[in-house]
DNA sequence: TTAATTATTGCATTCGAAGTCATTATTACG
DNA sequence: CGTAATAATGACTTCGAATGCAATAATTAA
């Protein structure tokens, strides 16, 4: 009903003719108080619209109850998905999302200076590639982390990540059942992590296939790079028989150059495997031939490690691997 | 190099030989220091790895520097691009994103709640439906708040949105260029204000075009929800010559439904139009005629307006309507 | 009925930075 | 060189809730 800015719990204390303590004790569960009291404090909260102020609370009471969240620019495509589960699953444990976007290496110092002064209790990255000395401040400052969508060999840090070799494996698997001879991988960026173990790891595997014939394309993990990168190819070259892109976006972008430029049909012509399952894979022009990331176990598991190793600060780093799921599409040929 | 968890001013203050007000007069701008008391402060804050406490400050000096950004689970899928540009924009005023996802109306209580215990200095809404009782809660408690991509017509609230009508208008006279005779409006769900309005001012300018056969259908915004209700149509009628959807992505689930299980050509057979020019949209497959929200000026907008109410609560509330792109693609037929 | 327990309560202090105000050190100027 | 003006500084208080501790009230046991 009132008007309620800056009521406090004295405020509600001298209203309900208690003390501060008894406020304040009313509001915090598991603590000793009478029925009558409580009974009395609640009205009177209620009629005032006092509500405890989070930032006296987080000053006194550490842990803050706030995790950040860094999203870098790289972040891909089923990003939404992720930081809704975050969100979502923190607040099921009392915890919120301070929000940080990161967009180049510039920003970098300036955001850690905002996550220490923001006494955050643990922090979240997404897709965001960070120097093992930077992991070392976090260490240093007693601030968990956990790395999201990435694996880290020598980390300090918690990570999750989906299984990359398993599926790239299966996706090979599946485009060695008509022996294509001509491989293409179409890689992300070289400065993102991910695309480099992606291509690395479906090198590796391509020659566990003793299979040679491999060029790699760097693309930038977006649509239009996906069209240029192939476009580019074949202008020198003939058509591959697979292409192992390292996200379904660009997958998406092979795809339709190959259709609509060079008359290639898919899968017949050019067999094409992406990566992540996003939603648009599976529309009816594409059907992609993918591993759809299990995004709910990742963020499970994320949120899962990192509040962990909130209450056990001395909990060791583990690294969480889970396995996608093979998508079978329409996008690799039939035997 | 130090272990600095718990550096308070004190500690640098003791260790500065300087008194606590010093070292936090260094870590403000403007105010009045030495520069050799600057110097000696910061070299020991440095060395002790001191920063200043976020919490602590925020206590003492409101505004607190968080603003709240409510994300909606009906919020469409050009919202990754939003909110990063939210949180880069409020970082640039030195503000702090606080993350809230919304489900249902359930938990709209418990949302509530939250916003006040934090403190935030306001709010920024992204496709969420608010009843105007809430927005009235924002106002008690001097919480500026800007609805996003809402165009609510009473509004005590500030909202920022695309230009429906004229967008609406421009494809309608794309669509008019062939004369169509039945029309079909695929609408978004009857829950959510953006669909109804889209839906409203579709039906109202094919009346002034003097088009009156016009079938509604209801959709949930989802390609599948698409490709469902043009198929439950073709069940019992005859494809329509043109389909207005109030999104793109179910105009790509129509026109995936259309291509694939009745062997319609879009668009000689049927023209369809979509809405938000979201990145899909402008696929090879689809190139879909469509307005572009001009997602960066909305969120400057958006922004601009909660910083200027924050600044000067007293300036009223202001509805800023911004003009899309039309988006000549290739699914509307041409004369 | 009284002593011994246990449950409630309030007082005073704490968290860490910022701001007020009075005091002291500098600088400017006649 | 002395005085007025200004800059720099530190002691103390504030923000609002939480909590240790001591005091008091309510229960229980004897």
């Amino acid at each position: 009903m009132a008007k309620n800015k800056n009521v406090t719990s004295y405020d509600v204390a001298r209203e309900a003719g208690v003390s501060q303590s008894a406020v304040s004790r009313v509001f915090r569960p598991g603590l000793s108080v009478s029925k009558k009291t409580r009974d009395k404090v609640m009205e009177t909260a209620n009629r005032m619209g006092y509500r405890p102020n989070a930032i006296a609370r987080m000053l006194i009471t550490k842990p803050s109850g706030m995790v950040a969240v860094i999203v870098s620019s790289r972040a891909n495509v089923n990003y939404p998905e992720v930081l809704s589960q975050v969100s979502k699953q923190l607040a099921a444990r009392n915890k919120r999302v301070l929000l940080f976007t990161l967009d180049d290496v510039e920003g970098l110092d300036e955001l850690f200076e905002q996550i220490w002064t923001f006494q955050v209790d643990g922090v979240i990255a997404l897709a965001a590639h960070f120097e093992s000395d930077r992991l070392a401040q976090f260490e240093q400052h007693d601030i968990p982390v956990v790395l999201y969508n990435r694996n880290v060999p020598d980390a300090m840090a918690n990570t999750v990540c989906c299984n990359h070799e398993l599926g790239i494996k299966q996706l090979i698997t599946e485009l060695e059942r008509n022996n294509p001879k001509k491989y293409l991988v179409l890689s992300g960026p070289k400065d993102s992590d991910v695309a480099n173990e992606r291509r690395e790891i479906a090198i590796k595997l391509l020659k566990q296939f003793a299979i040679e014939d491999v060029s790699i394309l760097y693309g930038d993990y977006s649509y239009q790079s996906g069209r240029d990168c192939l476009a580019k190819w074949l202008q020198k070259n003939p058509a591959p028989d697979a292409i192992i892109c390292s996200n379904d976006t660009m997958a998406i972008g092979v795809i339709d150059e190959a259709r609509e430029n060079h008359g290639l049909h898919i899968p017949n012509d050019i067999s094409v495997v992406g990566f992540d399952g996003i939603t648009s894979s599976a529309w009816q022009s594409y059907q992609i031939t993918t591993i759809k990331q299990p995004v709910e176990q990742l963020v499970k598991a994320a949120v899962g490690m990192l509040l962990e190793r909130i209450e056990n600060p001395d909990s060791p780093p583990e690294a969480r691997v889970l396995t996608g799921a093979l998508i079978k599409g329409n996008s690799v040929k039939r035997p």
